[in-house]
DNA sequence: AACAACCTCAACCGCATCAGA
DNA sequence: GTCTGATGCGGTTGAGGTTGT
């Protein structure tokens, strides 16, 4: 879908939302960006970092929470944002990382330079899931993914001294017997976060190759 | 041409977690 | 240890576009 910032011009009016909260009343705009808001946002983060976005939403001028800012900049402003269609080759990635980890988009985004976690989770509701229906109904065979349907928590990222019991980090890959079990936060590991790396690609597909969805 | 049904995706919402006081 | 504001995440919504009848 192109930009929509040039014709939400005119909702802007009646966009407008007031939070009340008893007796103090603020209004915030609400619904599409126009492109005089991206251009204010921008110039700011620029200027200032993406950081302190309440902070940021007050400096630009916009009439936007920081929490809205911070969405528009993370899926739509910021540099380096790949937009257009998802490859094959990123629909294959998606999918074997939705297997290993569920909905987790925000784990899944980052290991695709360019792509966010509300593009993925939209691609994933729109395209992959259907197709991952039909698939299961023509097989007759159901495949569980890990972690989806969750509305538990992500792990917790900070490793504390204390040994840290979540469920949810340790995933096993493949089919449930399957016997390989790591943790998810070690295999993931940010520390030198980069463009998709092949060799951690290899390393996954290595992993994953005999239980693929499909490609 | 008109309408309905469906699809896509930007944006919002609620909650969890983090970080600092 | 507790409180509070900021941030991040996943689920959901709804406007606008597309396709089918």
């Amino acid at each position: 879908m192109a930009p929509m910032a040039d014709e939400s011009m005119e909702r802007e009016a009646k966009s407008m939302v007031s939070i009340t909260n008893n007796s103090v009343k603020k209004e915030f705009n609400r619904g599409a960006w126009t492109a005089e808001e991206d251009r204010k946002l921008a110039e700011v983060i620029e200027n200032h970092g993406a950081k302190k976005w309440k902070t940021i939403a007050a400096k630009a001028g916009l009439n936007r929470c920081g929490k809205s800012c911070r969405l528009r900049w993370l899926n739509y402003l910021r540099p380096n944002i790949k937009r257009g269609n998802i490859s094959d080759q990123e629909e294959d990635l998606i999918l074997r990382l939705h297997k290993l980890l569920g909905n987790r988009w925000s784990l899944i985004a980052g290991r695709l330079p360019g792509r966010t976690d509300n593009e993925i989770k939209n691609y994933w509701n729109s395209h992959l899931s259907k197709k991952i229906k039909q698939k299961e109904k023509q097989s007759g065979s159901s495949t569980t993914s890990v972690g989806s349907k969750s509305k538990k928590r992500r792990v917790v990222k900070k490793i504390s001294t204390d040994e840290v019991k979540e469920e949810d980090t340790s995933i096993n890959v493949g089919d449930q017997d399957s016997n390989i079990s790591f943790d998810v936060d070690d295999f993931f590991d940010f520390s030198n976060e980069g463009p998709l790396s092949l060799e951690w690609v290899s390393k996954f597909l290595e992993l994953d190759d005999s239980s693929c969805a499909f490609s």
